[in-house]
DNA sequence: CTTTTTACATGCAACTCTGTATGGATATGT
DNA sequence: ACATATCCATACAGAGTTGCATGTAAAAAG
């Protein structure tokens, strides 16, 4: 064993704030957030303690740092799939936005993140899930009911539906799917679901042709 | 001061157990379960650790009494409403059965529990919140799938919807709401709400006539 | 090459929480 | 009335975690 490991190079240094990171996903979605000490984040990543506290101030900065590698605005989606065909075509900007977002859930480190923001975390120090989740609900909730809003003047949804309550159903669904699923990701895949819960969805909303 | 305050009789005994009770609704709700220590609740309800440890081995077996006082298994709300006049009527049957459900969420010690579950809590000691959330989750849609094959088997259901589809989307939409209306429930009424979300989406999915 | 800063490891004091052991006063059974 | 079990308060030992202070070797700056 060597008297005391030194210091790394900036490229290294970085490397294990992202290994930090990475070892408190683990470890987060193991034991939960309030069970976890940061001597075990540490030791998961094969550092100790010294290096938590030199990266971040405390647990909660680590976890924003976490939170911060996965930021998804929905705005983003809808850039995404920025084709000027689509501005006649509100409803399947919509079911594009929706697929692209669930691609995006698939992968590991999205579904890893998110699964400990909702499922295994609760209120601590000056983070507050909750307020988080209730922003990116409010943002894509608003984001769909203009787009909805648009297919209404369009006269693409049925009369009967008004673009607040078709946006609240597609947002409820999709919520929904998305605590069920990854509560245990394996037990179905959460593209193929939310694909055919999108697309009835939306074919029921439709105005008859 | 007294010197020590001792015995109650049967009756105060029970009493202090629900005031225990109580106690750690309010905390769990305020802090989350993790960072609520037992004397918190215990001061909260007038008492000392004693009296917690005395009624409850430990923080997991009040949590678990906790739930026990708001046990409500989705086979309750179908019998409540078991009308003979219904089994020809299995979307009816559905309906009602949502809304009964709805009505019990509304109640203050329904909805702080189911609260502390799904948002106010993580795994600890030999408690898994989210597996109780599986298990709520299966039955409700398996119920849901039994009722609407029914309602299939009876040309009740447009042709191009599946039993199981419509019951996962309706499972979903109401899981959806559930969750974000848990997060603050002064936002907005789950009753109108979801009043409204089961309508629309049972009238969706009839056939038409 | 020298100095300074970086990137950690290590050690320490303080705090909090848990579980249990003990004690006491009264309700309850007989 | 007496003995006992009940209901709870108090005290104590132990473990675990946090934040900081210090040490230090190498990288970076000059």
């Amino acid at each position: 064993m060597q008297p005391t490991m030194a210091r790394r190079t900036k490229a290294e240094a970085a490397a294990t704030r992202e290994a930090l990171l990475d070892a408190a996903e683990d470890i987060f979605l193991e034991r939960g957030v309030a069970r976890t000490s940061l001597e075990q984040i540490a030791r998961q990543a094969g550092m100790t303690r010294g290096a938590v506290y030199w990266h971040f101030r405390n647990k909660a900065d680590l976890f924003r740092a976490m939170l911060d590698r996965v930021r998804m605005p929905f705005q983003e989606l809808v850039e995404e799939i920025d084709d000027p065909a689509l501005v006649d075509a509100p409803l399947e900007a919509i079911r594009l936005a929706c697929l692209q977002g669930l691609a995006r859930l698939e992968q590991p480190r999205y579904r890893r993140v998110h699964a400990i923001l909702i499922h295994h975390c609760e209120v601590f120090g000056e983070i507050d899930p909750l307020a988080m989740q209730n922003e990116i609900a409010e943002e894509s909730c608003g984001a769909l009911i203009e787009y909805f809003t648009v297919a209404c003047e369009h006269r693409l949804l049925r009369s009967d539906i008004t673009p607040e309550l078709a946006a609240r159903l597609l947002q409820s669904s999709l919520g929904g799917l998305f605590h069920d699923w990854l509560r245990n990701h394996e037990h179905f895949s959460i593209r193929e679901r939310g694909t055919e819960m999108v697309d009835t969805l939306l074919k029921l909303l439709a105005r008859e042709p």
